[in-house]
DNA sequence: AAATCCGCCAACCGCAAGACT
DNA sequence: TAGTCTTGCGGTTGGCGGATT
């Protein structure tokens, strides 16, 4: 049975009453719904103490009338001093699409390579912007014109609005990425007789400044990497090109006049669906 | 000004895997 | 080895509050 009584403050600490506290026991005695400042207090105080884990036994120990999970959701999600609030930036929402791209809803994956984002919130992200723009399309969110979508006008409109705040230098370590008609890819530098079909970048690969940069976990493709979840990030470099956006709209339509590939994007969209995506999402 | 809609997000649930006895 | 407990994950729910009608 949930919780319907109480008030929660967005962003905020929840402040549920002593009596609603009351009412919002079950048979057993456990608390549910939103957490009261005092019981906050209760777990940070508990767990600076003795430390994470052993959630049931937090639970007991520390007087609190909550199941082990409840006490280990609300440290994960809230409570845990690098937890990072605030809006998704335009870095981390690239970093989201081409995740999910690579993992699918493997939140919590995609968690550990987003220092200080919980899989919560990153899940919630997913399904109340990215599943909204399937619907705007009318389109399944996994279906390929979707994804498309994603691939071929979302995210280089993403990385087109990033620039301006991603002058910086580069980084000979980072890993370039690369927009490629399959999608956005990273190649270990010096890997670039590895990138056949390159779409989207400018002659040549080098590290000037019509590159973007983002910020992602610098050995992202390694499935075990906890070693991520403090600062070790590095600068990904990615191949932007002079007009990555809306040139890329005309180099569609080159590579279609041009008669080219025959798997040229140009065959995957014509006119009409790259005009019904530029109206239909909204960035 | 009131009613309704809708986005956001905290917190719940069930399930699965691993740890422990 | 089997049973139980704990932890972690992904899916879902539903209240709050701002926007719209």
């Amino acid at each position: 049975m949930r919780v319907m009584d109480t008030k929660v403050k967005k962003g905020g600490s929840a402040t549920a009453t002593q009596g609603q506290v009351q009412q919002n026991e079950n048979e057993m005695g456990m608390r549910k719904g939103p957490w009261t400042v005092d019981e906050d207090t209760i777990l940070v105080n508990y767990i600076a103490t003795n430390g994470e884990g052993h959630w049931n036994s937090v639970a007991r120990s520390a007087g609190l009338r909550r199941s082990g999970k409840s006490c280990r959701l609300r440290w994960l999600n809230y409570l845990r001093p690098d937890v990072r609030r605030g809006n998704i930036t335009l870095q981390e929402q690239i970093l989201i699409l081409e995740l999910h791209s690579r993992w699918g809803n493997r939140w919590s994956k995609i968690a550990q390579h987003m220092p200080g984002r919980t899989d919560n919130e990153i899940k919630n992200y997913w399904r109340t912007r990215v599943m909204k723009q399937a619907k705007q399309l009318n389109c399944d969110v996994n279906s390929k014109q979707f994804r498309d979508a994603l691939r071929y006008v979302w995210m280089p409109r993403l990385l087109e609005r990033v620039q301006p705040a991603s002058q910086v230098g580069p980084d000979p370590s980072g890993v370039r990425v690369f927009f490629y008609k399959n999608g956005l890819q990273s190649l270990e530098s010096g890997a670039e007789g590895e990138k056949p079909n390159r779409y989207c970048s400018s002659s040549g690969a080098s590290s000037d400044s019509s590159s973007v940069e983002l910020q992602v976990p610098s050995n992202s493709d390694h499935s075990d990497s906890s070693e991520l979840l403090g600062h070790d990030v590095s600068v990904h470099r990615l191949e932007k090109g002079s007009d990555i956006w809306p040139s890329m709209n005309n180099q569609m339509f080159e590579q279609g006049n041009g008669g080219g590939g025959g798997d040229s994007l140009e065959s995957l969209w014509n006119e009409e669906n790259i005009w019904f995506l530029q109206q239909q999402l909204n960035f």
